[in-house]
RNA sequence: GGGCGGGUGGCGGAACUGGCAGACGCGCGGGACUUAGGAUCCCGUGCCGCAAGGCGUGAGGGUUCGACCCCCUCCCCGCCCA
C-alpha cells in the first residue's frame, strides 16, 4: 500500500475527526493519576457562523491542550454556547424568528463550524446558557445571593441603552455614555434594579491581582484602575450660620492652600448655605445645570463655570474662612458632592480660581528641582507631591507622611477621617429584556419581594412572550407568567419580569462544565477540586473588566458558598490579539474585507487554517488575514506531504540504526532533536508557536537536502519524518496525524497520535560539537571560525588570526585587547 | 493628560542573560524540469557599491571591547482610562 502523492485535506481530515470521537480521546479523567490541566477558551455567542476570530481564539486552545495532552497530563477541554442575549431578541423583532428556535438552528450550525476544525473539545461537556437546565442555577445563585446580601434591589441612576432598550452595568458603558455593545447613546435613569455588591469585594478583588503573575499585566493593571481605590479623607467645613459641608480628598497634604470650598449644584445643602443676595443667581445656574449630564460638564474641554453662594466655610485645620462656591465640575454623585479647592496644586481649580479671580496660595514645595512660586505667579499648578510649607504644624513634612498624620488628626479632633473610595460600582444586571434568565422574584403586596423557594426553580422563560422592543420588559405582557401566588402568604402576587444580564451566564460556566447534567446542583464539588482552577484560559483583552471582573467575583461567592476551594477561577490568562482583513482594517460588511472560516476550510483544510493562525504572530498580536500567507501554509504542509511520499522507502527502517548515521545524517539527527528541543520550548513558555513551526520548517528543508542510501540513513531521515508528525499535532492535527500512521504503519493501526506521547530528544544531540564563533576587530565582523564546542581563547585565537579577511584588519596594528566569548564570539581591540 | 504596549528588509515576523541583526514564511529575481506552469525542485534576495568596503533595528545623545536589547532626551503608532 503506498501513499496518496498529494495532499488532499478534505478525506483525511474527516476521517481522523471520526476516529477521535468514535476512540474517546478527548474526554476528560482519562487519566486519573496524572496532573490534570484545564484549558478552556471563551465560549463563543453562536451567531450565524465562526468567524475568524472565533478560528484562531481555539486554535490558539486546542494547540495548547493536545501539546498538554501529549505530555502526559489528564486535560480538561471543554465548549459550550454563552447562548441567551440581544442579538437573537433582535433579530427577532425583523423576522419574527423565536430567539429559543434561532438559537437553537445556530448552536447546530456553529458546532458543525467547531467540529470542522478538529478541536479537541470533550463534547461530552456540550452546554448552552439558555438551556433552563443551565440558568436554573443562575437563579439559585440569584437567591442564595440574596440571602446573604449579595444580591439587593436599589433604586437610583442607572444606565439605559436608547437602542437597546434596557439597563447596562457600568463596565458596559464606554466612552463616556455609550452603549459597549450597539454604541448607541446611554442616558442615566432613575430605575429601580437588582444588583451585585461586588464592591463588598473590591479589596479581595484587587488583592487577588497580586497573585495572577501568569495574567498579561495589561489585563491586572486595567483591572486594577477599573477597581479604582483610592486613600483620602473625609474632612468637614463648617458653614458659617449653620450646617456642614463634608468634602472627600486625596490630598488632605494640600489643606493649608484651600481657598475655596465648591458643592455640585445639585447638593442638599446648596439652597440652605446661599445667602439671600446670590439666591436669584444661584437658582438659575442650578436650573442651567439640570439638563447637562455628567460627561458634559466634566469633561477636558468643558469651560469651569461657577457660582459664588454668598456663605463661607471654616477650614478646621486652620479655622481661615473660605467662600462656598457651586460649579459644573463638582457632581453630586461622585464622592460627597463637595471638594475643597487649592489652585495651587490642582489644575481644575486653578483654571476655576484664575476665572473667578479667587485667590492661589502655594503649599507643597518639589523635593527637588526648582521651587513654586507664590500663588498668584503660578501659571499652572503643581500636581507632584512634595515637602509642605506655610502648613502650620505640619510644615517640613512630605506629602505622604502629612497625609497619614493629617487624616490622623481630623479623626483624633472629630472633624474628619481617613477614608478609602473605589470607582468600582456594583453591578446592576437587571434587564428589561427576553432573552435572558427570569429573576426569581415574586413582588407580594404584603411580603415584598420574595425569592422564589429553590424547588421551584427553573423559572422558565415562557415562549409565547411578544417580543417589541419597546423597552418595556417583555416578560410583563405575558399574564400567564406574571400572574403567579405569593410563596409565604398563598396571595395573588406578580413575578418579577426582568432578566439577568448574560454576564452572570458566563461568570461561572467554567464549573458548570465540571459536571453538566448535574440537576441537584450547580456543579459538583468534587469535580470542582479536581478541575480547578483554569490552568489556561484563552480570549480576548476587549474582557478585561466586565466578564473577567464578573468571573473573579463569582468565583469568591462560589468560594463562600463552599463550592471551590480556590477564589480565584484562573492561572494563566492569555489574551489573543484581533484577526483583520487582509487590508489591515477591521474585518467588517462596510469594508467589504470579511473572510469566513468556513469557505477557507473548504479549499485548504483546516489544518492550513489553523497553521495560519499559529504562525502569522504570537497569539498576544494582532494579524492580519494573508491569502498569500495562507496559500504558502498549504504548500508547507504539500510540502512535508510530498518529503513523506518521497521517503517512504525509509517508514520501515530499524529505529536502532539511526546511531550509526554520520555526516549530514548526524547532522539531520542534530536538526531532528534541536527541533523537538525548540518546538517543546516553545510551547512551555511563553507560547510561541510561530517560532516553533519556523523551526519544523527548517528541519523539513533539511530533510530536502539530503538522499538516504544506506539503512542508517534511512533510520535518520525516520526519525525526522516521525519527530516532523509528532511535533505538528498540535498545530496541524489532521495531516499529522495521517503522516504517523503511515510510518508506523500496521503496528500503529490501534493507537492514534492524538494520544501518544510527545518526542523527546536526546541531549547529546542538541549540544554541538563544533560552533561557529563569530570574529570582530574592533566591534566589526571581520571573519568566522570553527572550533570545537570546548575551544579555549588560545586555541580560537590561532585560528582566528589564520582568517584572510581578519590578518588584513589586524595588519599593521597594535591589538590591545582581546575580548572571547566562548563558543561565540572574539572580538581583536586594536588601535 | 495618565497607564500599558509597540516602532527591525517590499510585507508578516525572528534574535538566549549585552555577543554573527533579519531565523522562518510571503513577495520578488534567476535556473532546472515541462506540451504548458499560476505546479514542483534548486539558487539568490536589508540598503549603497563592479569590488574592496561602507551604511543599517523611529530620531538624537550616553554607557560598553561590543547595544534592537541598558540609561537620558525626543518623535510616531496602538490599546485602555479620563
Amino acid at each position: 500500500m503506498s501513499m496518496n502523492d498529494r495532499y488532499e485535506p478534505r478525506s483525511i481530515e474527516s476521517r481522523w475527526q471520526g476516529r477521535w470521537e468514535q476512540a474517546g480521546v478527548f474526554r476528560a479523567g482519562r487519566r486519573p493519576s496524572a496532573e490534570k490541566k484545564y484549558v478552556l477558551e471563551m465560549f463563543p455567542y453562536p451567531s450565524g457562523a465562526m468567524h475568524m476570530g472565533h478560528a484562531r481564539v481555539y486554535t490558539i486552545g486546542d494547540a495548547i491542550a493536545r501539546y498538554l495532552r501529549a505530555r502526559g497530563h489528564d486535560v480538561f477541554h471543554p465548549i459550550g454556547f454563552d447562548a441567551l442575549g440581544l442579538p437573537a431578541e433582535n433579530a427577532a423583532l425583523k423576522d419574527g424568528k423565536h430567539p429559543a428556535e434561532r438559537t437553537r438552528e445556530n448552536i447546530v450550525s456553529f458546532r458543525q463550524d467547531l467540529k470542522s476544525m478538529g478541536y479537541s473539545f470533550d463534547w461530552e461537556r456540550e452546554l448552552a446558557t439558555c438551556d433552563p437546565e443551565y440558568y436554573r442555577w443562575n437563579q439559585w445563585f440569584f437567591v442564595k445571593m440574596l440571602e446573604r446580601g449579595i444580591v439587593y434591589r436599589r433604586t437610583g441612576k442607572a444606565n439605559w441603552c436608547t437602542s437597546c432598550l434596557t439597563v447596562i452595568a457600568n463596565e458596559q458603558v464606554v466612552d463616556g455614555d455609550r452603549c459597549e455593545r450597539c454604541s448607541a447613546q446611554v442616558v442615566v435613569k432613575e430605575i429601580p434594579e437588582w444588583a451585585f455588591r461586588i464592591t463588598a469585594y473590591a479589596d479581595d478583588l484587587l488583592a487577588g491581582l497580586d497573585d495572577l503573575g501568569a495574567w498579561p499585566e495589561r489585563v491586572t493593571t486595567m483591572q486594577r484602575n477599573w477597581i479604582g481605590r483610592s486613600d483620602g479623607a473625609e474632612v468637614d467645613f463648617a458653614v458659617e450660620g449653620g450646617g456642614t459641608i463634608k468634602v472627600f480628598t486625596t490630598r488632605v497634604d494640600t489643606i493649608f492652600g484651600c481657598t475655596y470650598v465648591v458643592l455640585a449644584p445639585e447638593h442638599p445643602l446648596v439652597a440652605q448655605v446661599t445667602r439671600p443676595a446670590q439666591q436669584a443667581e444661584v437658582r438659575a445656574f442650578v436650573e442651567k445645570m439640570k439638563g447637562v449630564d455628567a460627561l458634559a460638564r466634566t469633561g477636558e474641554g468643558t469651560e469651569k463655570e461657577g457660582v459664588f453662594t454668598g456663605a463661607h466655610a471654616i477650614n478646621p485645620f486652620d479655622g481661615e474662612k473660605v467662600p462656598v462656591w457651586i460649579a459644573n465640575f463638582v457632581l453630586a454623585e461622585y464622592g460627597t458632592g463637595a471638594v475643597m479647592s487649592v489652585p495651587a496644586h490642582d489644575q481644575r481649580d486653578f483654571e476655576f480660581a484664575r476665572k473667578y479671580r479667587l485667590p492661589i496660595r502655594t503649599v507643597i514645595q518639589p523635593v527637588k528641582g526648582e521651587r513654586l512660586p507664590p500663588g498668584d505667579a503660578l501659571t499652572a499648578a503643581g500636581t507632584e507631591d512634595g515637602v509642605l510649607e506655610a502648613s502650620g504644624p505640619y510644615t517640613g513634612l512630605q506629602s505622604g507622611p502629612a497625609r497619614a498624620r493629617m487624616g490622623a488628626d481630623a479623626r483624633k479632633g472629630g472633624f474628619g477621617e481617613p477614608t478609602v473610595r473605589w470607582h468600582l460600582r456594583d453591578w446592576g444586571f437587571s434587564r428589561q429584556r427576553y432573552w435572558g434568565t427570569p429573576i426569581p422574584i415574586i413582588h407580594c403586596p404584603d411580603h415584598g419581594a420574595v425569592p422564589v423557594p429553590e424547588k421551584d426553580l427553573p423559572v422558565l422563560l415562557p415562549p409565547q412572550a411578544i417580543i417589541t422592543g419597546t423597552g418595556e420588559p417583555p416578560l410583563a405582557k405575558v399574564p400567564e407568567f406574571v400572574n403567579t401566588v405569593c410563596p409565604r402568604c398563598g396571595k395573588a402576587a406578580r413575578r418579577e419580569t426582568e432578566t439577568m444580564d448574560t454576564f452572570v451566564d458566563s461568570s461561572w460556566y467554567h464549573a458548570r462544565y465540571l459536571s453538566p447534567r448535574d440537576d441537584t446542583r450547580p456543579f459538583d464539588p468534587e469535580a470542582a477540586r479536581r478541575w480547578l482552577p483554569i490552568d489556561t484560559y484563552v480570549g480576548g483583552p476587549e474582557h478585561a473588566v466586565m466578564h473577567l471582573l464578573y468571573f473573579r467575583f463569582w468565583h469568591r461567592v462560589m468560594h463562600e458558598l463552599g463550592l471551590t476551594h480556590e477564589k480565584e477561577p484562573c492561572r494563566r490568562l492569555v489574551t489573543q490579539g484581533i484577526v483583520n482583513g487582509p487590508d489591515g482594517r477591521k474585518m467588517s460588511k462596510r469594508w467589504g474585507n470579511v473572510v469566513q472560516p468556513g469557505p477557507m476550510v473548504d479549499r485548504f483544510g483546516a489544518d492550513t487554517v489553523r497553521l495560519f493562525m499559529l504562525f502569522a504572530a504570537p497569539p498576544e498580536k494582532d494579524i492580519d488575514w494573508s491569502d498569500e500567507q495562507v496559500e504558502g501554509l498549504f504548500r508547507f504542509l504539500s510540502r512535508v506531504w510530498r518529503m513523506f511520499v518521497a521517503r517512504q522507502d525509509c517508514f520501515g527502517a530499524d529505529p536502532a540504526l539511526a546511531a550509526q548515521a554520520a555526516g549530514p545524517f548526524l547532522e539531520l539527527r542534530r536538526r531532528t532533536h534541536r527541533t523537538i528541543k525548540k518546538v517543546t520550548e516553545g510551547m512551555e513558555s511563553d507560547l510561541k508557536f510561530n517560532t516553533g513551526i519556523a523551526a519544523l520548517m527548517e528541519l523539513v528543508n533539511e530533510l530536502y537536502a539530503v538522499e538516504p542510501r544506506a539503512d542508517a540513513e534511512r533510520a535518520a531521515v525516520r526519525e525526522a519524518l516521525l519527530a516532523v508528525a509528532a511535533l505538528l499535532g498540535p498545530f496541524a492535527p489532521h495531516a499529522a496525524e495521517e503522516l504517523w500512521h503511515e510510518v508506523l504503519g500496521a503496528p500503529a493501526r490501534d493507537r492514534l497520535l492524538a494520544d501518544a506521547p510527545w518526542p523527546t530528544f536526546d541531549p547529546a544531540l542538541v549540544a554541538a560539537d563544533t560552533v561557529t564563533i563569530a570574529v570582530q576587530v574592533n566591534g566589526k565582523l571581520r571573519g568566522e571560525v570553527q572550533a570545537a564546542v570546548g575551544a579555549g581563547e588560545a586555541e580560537v585565537r590561532a585560528l582566528a588570526e589564520k582568517e584572510e579577511r581578519v590578518r588584513a584588519h589586524l595588519e599593521g596594528k597594535t591589538v590591545r585587547k582581546v575580548v572571547f566569548v566562548p563558543r561565540r564570539l572574539m572580538n581583536f581591540v586594536v588601535g
